[in-house]
DNA sequence: GTCTATAGGGAGATAGAC
DNA sequence: GTCTATCTCCCTATAGAC
């Protein structure tokens, strides 16, 4: 693993301004022009990194699946619905807590050309897969065709938490995961019974 | 009430091909070129309708909104957890069924720049302030302070569905209403029961 | 209401010096 | 690994003819 101490090297603080840019701006209003300012750096270097502005951001969104397969990933928990919960605030934590790497994906893939969310997807399936599989686990009666559907109904509520929350408010992201958690296994009903409940 | 009848005058072309555009390109990505060969006129002939391309997105925005307004006004339904149904409904009708100004507002509003998006609000508020005051209707066990938050999560579920529903599968959006109205106020458990129940 | 022509600026990308 | 200089292309917007 490599010493990654200080002096962020100038690849990785293009990256870096690329996944700020992306979230705030969108894929085509970011300009190499701009990553190379933030990053301390003038526009023609960029390509010493990089071959085309593609391929930076191609990075940049496998790098955001990335964080959030690594939050996945470090999830161990016993307990069915308690895994579950752990997930949703491991999947929440990838989006606020661990950069800009996530948001920007979750942001701005979609508007992305083909061709670089072409060379994205495969990393993205494989962490749908992994929820799949949670589901199946958890939810043992949920027929297996019903687990993409309800999996896109859950990551609909997660990822959208990006353009409304913020951790500087009075909401916790451990509140919010909560919250989430309980609503989509229980409803509305419980879900709002959460706070008092503790 | 003006009588828009077969050809569509040039201004409604060039928002209609705006809207289209939005969905999937995004802002930025999207050149008044592009419109105005879409509507079949020439570039400069846009600014005869729109002083500039801020006020013409403004003017997409704002008819996403009254598309969503004009569905949740049209429900008329007395029993209050069927009327949440009917409201889900109506709202995924406006995503999908008139048009592409709706989809178009979910999907770039966050990308557009924030004097576009200053123009919006007002609109968009009022569409949030009709969806509190259902949830206090139909939940009136659920806390004022807490509607905003329950909203924001329903929507997260619906608006997202424009990423990967499409008329043409085999769910139904009636089904997918349903599917989500469920998942809403029972959790999983109840929502995959739907289709067998039927 | 639409056209042509064009101004003025900024985009992605390349070449070669240091 | 970064710089400067520059190519080519396309953008928004304007002016004035029809």
């Amino acid at each position: 693993m490599a010493d990654t101490a200080l002096p962020a090297p100038g690849r990785q603080r293009v990256l870096d301004a690329a996944a700020e840019r992306l979230v705030q701006q969108g894929y085509a209003a970011t300009t190499l022009r701009q990553l190379a300012a933030d990053a301390g750096i003038k526009a023609g270097s960029v390509y010493h990194h990089f071959a085309s502005k593609e391929e930076l951001f191609i990075a940049v969104f496998n790098r955001g699946i990335e964080v959030m397969v690594e939050a996945f990933d470090s999830v161990e928990v016993a307990d069915p619905l308690e895994r579950l919960g752990a997930h949703v605030r491991a999947h929440l934590g990838a989006l606020f807590e661990h950069g800009s790497y996530t948001a920007a994906h979750v942001t701005a893939f979609f508007t992305a050309p083909p061709e670089v969310r072409a060379e994205v997807v495969p990393q993205r399936d494989e962490y749908e897969h992994r929820w799949n599989d949670l589901l199946a686990d958890v939810f043992p009666d949920l027929p297996a065709g019903r687990r993409p559907l309800t999996r896109l109904l859950l990551f609909g509520s997660m990822n959208t938490t990006i353009e409304w929350f913020h951790l500087s408010g009075s909401l916790t992201l451990d509140d919010l995961a909560a919250i989430i958690t309980s609503q989509f296994i229980d409803g509305i009903h419980a879900s709002h019974l959460i706070r008092s409940a503790r």
